[in-house]
DNA sequence: CGGGATTTTGATTCCAATCAAGTCCGGTGG
DNA sequence: CCACCGGACTTGATTGGAATCAAAATCCCG
């Protein structure tokens, strides 16, 4: 078991992962290709990084990914953040546009490009529709909206904790939130908060989100 | 031969396509499916609109082409410009999530899906990848970035007139440059007027611009 | 408990939106 | 050929919403 390391987070928005800490796991019920270890990273860790070659496209098993681009002056902008059973780092160049990292400790399986080709499987396909799909509505949100209806539209659009719906549980920072919603972390904060007082949300604590009124966010969403 | 109808543009972003308005021309020369038609759409009109059923997809064959999303209160986000080559409208589900208008008089050939899968196609794969890749790339761009740096990486993405380089010919109004990039008509303008005076541009006229500095233009992008 | 990171909240600034005139340009008709 | 018309574009003045700067509160973890 490894241990999570310290992390010197003082500036904003600058590149604060630990190296690559990972343990790879060979498991028995994989569904993908003949032989896919499945690796472990912990929190922070960087799974890939923009430039670096794009041998594999990767799979969430558990916990969640973020894959996101740095700026020069500092600034980072999330492109998505995926969770069990998406898929991210497709490329179709030969190195990755983008880096990825892990937003809480998480198993993910590589798969080899031209291994198992995407074209070779419906199931990867379908992944990969789903991807466009999703960064189309990305870009979409990330045009001429308010920081309340990004907000909104990110909050309606995070999957709900299994069982108690409506209730949702971040494994993302305020930073992180803002860097996906080109918003910063204060922004992001004061939208929450005015959600709260307007009885829209209930916040047990900053990290658990309590939906009271989906109908007025999907209003505020526009 | 079909004719421009007037368009009553009053409002701002308002939608202000002309109703469908197309000619069908059987070519003997088109790589794609055994049976594709090419369809001719005058300037400004609806190609498909959101909800439609998204039985085909679509390549440009000449002219350009933009897929849009309205949003109720008349605001516009301009998901692309698709140019000769370009794929658009592939869909996920089995409706279109965007609507598609000609930009200018343009010709496309309508691929049946399912007719033609994808996953046959490396070509078309290899299409769809690009759309991917274009549209992680529009949503970093939308993020977090000034109007200077927005402005500036529109025009060094504008695909150069054929021979003379650095010599763009501008097929969208300041309009639809606004609504891709995030931005009001005015903002845009004010931009490239200030890259003029800036001496980084040249515009002899509105629609025609040259790079005269494509180094500074980079470093404004970031 | 203690300490650092994370989050909230407040005060101020600044960039782009909005509101409001003009100007330019391409097309049309006299 | 020129005057005129309408849409597209430019430019100016002002406003507004989010960024920035700053500090306090809270949470989480050892």
């Amino acid at each position: 078991m490894t241990l999570q390391l310290a992390i010197s987070a003082s500036q904003r928005s600058t590149r604060q992962t630990v190296t690559a800490n990972w343990t790879p796991i060979r498991t028995e019920n994989e569904v993908e290709a003949s032989f896919a270890p499945v690796m472990h990273f912990d929190q922070d860790c960087e799974i890939y990084g923009e430039g670096d070659a794009a041998e594999y496209y990767y799979k969430v098993v558990s916990g969640m990914v973020r894959t996101c681009k740095f700026f020069a002056d500092g600034r980072r902008q999330i492109d998505g953040f995926h969770v069990a059973g998406d898929l991210f780092g497709i490329e179709t160049g030969c190195e990755h546009s983008l880096s990825a990292e892990a937003v809480s400790d998480c198993s993910i399986v590589a798969i080899r490009r031209g291994n198992a080709d995407i074209s070779a499987s419906a199931h990867l396909l379908a992944g990969l529709m789903r991807v466009l799909g999703r960064a189309q509505e990305h870009a979409v949100l990330l045009g001429r909206r308010s920081a309340v209806e990004k907000v909104a539209a990110f909050l309606l659009a995070l999957p709900c904790g299994a069982g108690a719906k409506d209730k949702i549980a971040l494994a993302m920072t305020r930073q992180d939130i803002g860097d996906y919603l080109g918003l910063t972390l204060e922004t992001v904060s004061r939208t929450i908060s005015q959600l709260e007082r307007d009885d829209i949300i209930d916040l047990p604590s900053a990290r658990q989100i309590k939906i009271k009124d989906r109908e007025a966010l999907i209003e505020l969403r526009g």
